[in-house]
DNA sequence: TTTAAAATGATAATTAATATCATTTTAATA
DNA sequence: TATTAAAATGATATTAATTATCATTTTAAA
């Protein structure tokens, strides 16, 4: 699930005019921040982003405006954030299909999964209660081959 | 998803019997904690434990013992854990069969719901990574009926 | 180039959850 | 019933993730 079908010179810039759109401005640090999600692993935490962003490129951002700036990337639902139960968020970059997550209790493996029939469900249950579905998740706890 | 199958008592005495045979003592604080979490409203907090069972029964609880005694419950799977999207955990109790909820993101009232094809399809998925299943949780994010 | 709005970053503040430790309680056994 | 060691409790200190503040810098439109 790490490639996506678009590059990230396009997504970048589709994503700068949108935000330029709604009025907000765009900054280096947004930049190299979507550049860091889109090539490094998955499943980030804030500080992660810090010390990768300033390894990979060479870019100084602040803590603040990381926390800032993967809240923004949410609410423009660019970025889901996850929680494999140590008390920490992780973020992830929303491009590729809805996908869920596996997370091994014992050695906090991430195994990420899609299941069509899963996803038309959750579909059908939300009508079913007349709720307007905006995002789900799912994640399934265990333990993987390894650690059994 | 109230009511359970199980009376109160008959709980309680079954599960203090687990409790001694694995070698835990039990304590009045573990009672009037679960006695709070089957007749309360589920998606307590652990600061509204402490508050209900004073209220409730009079009896002091250190916040303390609560995180201490959810995280025991938790680990004898009698309680599970939720996060609503506020940053606090929430906790219920885990008689019944498994549900998962909806979670309306603008006035935060919870959904429960059961599904059996998620369900089976989750076993499944599972099995198709050789993933040994333990426990899942399914959030659906939206607007409730009256908030759309 | 000017300028107002927005973004950034250093750091203070907040707060949920955990750790510590003296005291109390539990429950098995004498 | 009394003894006792192990476990539980609770007050409070500590930790650590996240948010708030605010002076400064940057963006982008005019």
């Amino acid at each position: 699930m790490k490639k996506y079908d678009i590059s990230f010179d396009t997504f970048l810039k589709n994503f700068k005019e949108h935000v330029s759109k709604l009025g907000f401005k765009n900054s280096i640090q947004k930049d190299y921040i979507l550049k860091n999600l889109y090539y490094s692993e998955d499943h980030l935490t804030a500080e992660d982003i810090v010390t990768y962003v300033k390894r990979e490129y060479n870019i100084d951002v602040g803590i603040a405006t990381v926390y800032r700036t993967m809240k923004f990337f949410e609410e423009m639902s660019i970025v889901n954030s996850l929680d494999i139960g140590d008390g920490t968020k992780r973020y992830e970059l929303n491009l590729s299909l809805h996908h869920d997550h596996m997370i091994c209790t014992a050695c906090h493996k991430i195994i990420e999964f899609a299941d069509e029939i899963i996803e038309s469900q959750q579909i059908l249950v939300a009508k079913e209660n007349n709720f307007d579905l905006k995002n789900h998740v799912m994640t399934i706890y265990g333990l993987c081959e390894n650690c059994q």
